[in-house]
DNA sequence: CCATTATATAACCAAATGGTTATAGAAAAA
DNA sequence: TTTTTCTATAACCATTTGGTTATATAATGG
């Protein structure tokens, strides 16, 4: 068995095990761009702690970061979305791989 | 904008930001059913560890636990990692709509 | 220039995380 | 029954996390 060591699978996760930060991910794929305070304004946490959520995500290619003056633009990257998903299809597609063989197993087993 | 509150995504996400426990889940999905000791046997960490982690993977439901005597058996649960991968499809399909709407947005500006 | 606005950073704190060793409990084996 | 084996729990520790307030930085507006 390999065991796999894929820090950005790590941070992908981690960074969408946060509610606030789902929340922050939900408002982009919705609505394309959104500001640091917009995305924050929605939640009851202070100013800092909306952007360190923000680079949370940021770290984990989560959202793409675009300065415009004083303002920044975030938005969605589909990309690190996809890897998780990604990873979360291959899974589902070994076990139910893994199913079939029981079930065929199973199967075999009960011809006796 | 609604704010979503899901503790279940929480602890699924989490569960799954941490190779360790992917690297239980991968040999779930690949082999069907293992004991708590052939789950950590590849890790390097102690006996103790990886029967934290199996509780965090529990927790989650991620996994089903079966016990047969003084053994543990677990099984993946896929209806979990369809969860969070239906959570992570219907962002990116968000996302994807967004997409549609700026490249409609631009073109309407072009004509002009 | 000065004030305001948008965001980040520093310093701090409590709680959670992931690891350890030592021990307990319960089933299997001798 | 006694000993092993499999797994969980307790107690502890260092690090990380997510929050705070206070301050810094940088761009806009008057």
């Amino acid at each position: 068995m390999v065991i796999e060591k894929n820090t950005t699978l790590d941070r992908t996760f981690h960074a969408l095990a946060d509610s606030t930060r789902r929340g922050m991910v939900t408002m982009l794929a919705k609505e394309g761009f959104k500001t640091a305070g917009e995305l924050g304004a929605p939640f009851d946490i202070s100013q800092p702690a909306a952007s360190k959520h923000l680079k949370v995500l940021e770290n984990a290619g989560l959202v793409i970061r675009k300065r415009h003056g004083r303002t920044h633009a975030f938005s969605l990257n589909s990309e690190t979305l996809g890897a998780a998903r990604g990873w979360l299809e291959r899974h589902q597609a070994f076990w139910a791989g893994s199913m079939d063989q029981l079930e065929a197993l199973l199967e075999t087993e009960g011809d006796t």
